[in-house]
DNA sequence: TTTTGAGTTGTTCGA
DNA sequence: GTCGAACAACTCAAA
């Protein structure tokens, strides 16, 4: 007697190493339907932005490719996944459904409820994972709960073992008597309609393959320096493995392995101070995660609750709101990252903390206007780590920051932008001002502005506000939560 | 149980 | 110009 089909859910995992899913129903013998589901759904509030739809076609494209060459296909529908699955499982017949889990609480919750019927159902159902070194439900402090403070929970972590990435078995996959319908993932239209990708395209190749050779590039090179390099935008100092990671493309266990194999011939692990701050930002990851399982409220409102009456600014017309995501803050450094950001759909990450911090500090609007902006427009943009980012630039999460840090986005241009190479990439009208004035240019003597063809107001605004004011603000608004 | 020390990424002020 | 201290109060982890 033959073996039944097995289907294969594809979401957030598009990729076919290190898959533990699609290598569970490859192990089980018989053919083996790879599915990709463009869902629907009807109140998600959390809708994938633009960038990152973008990015998913490509990623999608890629793996479709890559299934071909191994004599399979990816079927592509587009509805209610629960719905979808029953179909393709009575159009072929399949016995079992395999997936890699997800963490977002919409996502559990839906996913929980389909395992629960198809099982109701006889299918059989096993889901994997794929996305995390340690999955939020493992890890627990010595009296059983969550952590809520990075440190220890990276340090526990550090002591448990992580497991290798899973191998794919060589050769063609076997294919099912009949392949359900599918369509073509163009018609999912995950493209713009207007051609405003242009900067993607020339910044990003999606794609597994491209993923895994960004990953060895930046193992050999990049990684050993990247403790000095990492806070310089102007240079290609970070990994930029941001969005591989995001959609599946890439996982930490490949990086975590990539990382171990190097330190092979430092005879230390991990090799180097470099290598040791990379892999705590992958533990930042795992951390967002951990806490997004722990506390799902989180996406909207703060963790720490005093933080719902704090005095956010009124904004009328949302103007203060319009002029910081299109970059015309009249501060060089925050306004060349929102620009990066809308050309690339990626920005440096110490940009990142600076232009965050100046919503939040400087124009004291709310962090959540900041974090559906970030999820609009980055190709990266996760659930996850996007909350945990935005809730500490807010002081409103679990690791508080001191209070009283507010950047002061000069101070950060000037250091982590010294020659204003970063700025002039992305602020071309201020390209002819020099590094003396660049992160300030309202300081600039009359003559300097003259002689850069730059007028304040007209080709470059001045600050919306000041700095001095402005920081006082903040911390008011800060001292303000104090109870008592 | 109680206590202690620490907490990603900073800025300003005064000596 | 450089340097160190001050800047809330609180929560969490661990001893």
């Amino acid at each position: 007697m033959s073996i039944s089909p097995a289907l294969v859910w594809f979401r957030s995992d598009l990729r076919l190493q290190d898959n533990p899913a699609l290598t569970h129903a490859l192990e089980r013998g018989g053919p083996v339907l790879p599915v990709y589901i463009d869902e629907e759904d009807e109140d998600d509030q959390w809708r994938e932005g633009a960038a990152s739809r973008w990015w998913r076609h490509h990623a999608l494209v890629a793996l479709e490719r890559a299934l071909q060459e191994r004599g399979s296909r990816l079927i592509v529908a587009r509805g209610v996944p629960g719905e979808i699955l029953k179909q393709c499982l009575r159009d072929t017949q399949a016995g079992a459904v395999y997936w890699n889990r997800r963490y977002e609480p919409q996502a559990i919750a839906r996913d929980t409820a389909i395992k629960k019927t198809l099982t109701e159902s006889g299918v059989e159902v096993a889901s994997f994972n794929a996305a995390l070194l340690h999955e939020p439900h493992e890890i627990r402090n010595k009296q059983g709960g969550p952590f809520q403070v990075f440190s220890p929970y990276w340090r526990h972590c550090l002591t448990r073992p992580v497991a290798p990435p899973v191998k794919l078995r060589a050769g063609e996959f076997l294919a099912p008597a009949n392949w359900p319908r599918s369509l073509r993932v163009e018609e999912l239209e995950l493209l713009p309609r207007i051609r405003w990708d242009k900067g993607l395209e020339t910044t990003w190749t999606p794609g597994e393959e491209a993923g895994q050779r960004r990953l060895r590039e930046f193992v050999k090179r990049g990684m050993d320096t990247y403790d000095e390099q990492r806070n310089f935008p102007a240079h290609d100092g970070t990994s930029r493995l941001s969005p591989w990671l995001r959609h599946g493309e890439l996982s930490p266990r490949q990086i975590w392995a990539a990382v171990k194999n190097a330190s092979r011939g430092a005879g230390v692990f991990p090799p180097s101070r470099g290598a040791s701050l990379f892999l705590n930002e992958i533990g930042w990851r795992e951390f967002a995660y951990h806490l997004l399982y722990h506390f799902p409220h989180t996406t909207t409102q703060p963790l720490r609750t005093e933080f719902a009456r704090f005095p956010w600014r009124d904004d009328p017309g949302g103007r203060l709101l319009q002029a910081w995501r299109r970059g015309l803050t009249g501060y060089p450094i925050v306004d060349a990252g929102l620009r990066q950001l809308w050309e690339t759909g990626w920005m440096h990450n110490r940009v990142r903390m600076v232009a965050a911090s100046f919503l939040v500090k400087h124009l004291r609007l709310p962090w959540q206007d900041g974090a559906r902006w970030f999820w609009d427009t980055l190709v990266d943009a996760d659930l996850a780590s996007n909350t945990l980012g935005w809730q500490w630039t807010a002081g409103s999460g679990a690791d508080a920051a001191p209070y009283f840090r507010v950047f002061a986005p000069v101070l950060q241009g000037r250091k982590f932008d010294p020659d204003g190479e970063y700025v002039r990439r992305w602020i071309p009208e201020l390209g002819r001002l020099p590094a003396k004035f660049i992160h300030a240019p309202w300081e600039a003597p009359q003559e300097e502005l003259k002689r850069a063809s730059v007028t304040l107001g007209e080709t470059y605004p001045l600050p919306i506000v000041g700095h001095a004011e402005a920081r006082e603000e903040a911390l008011a608004a800060y001292q303000s939560l104090k109870k008592g």
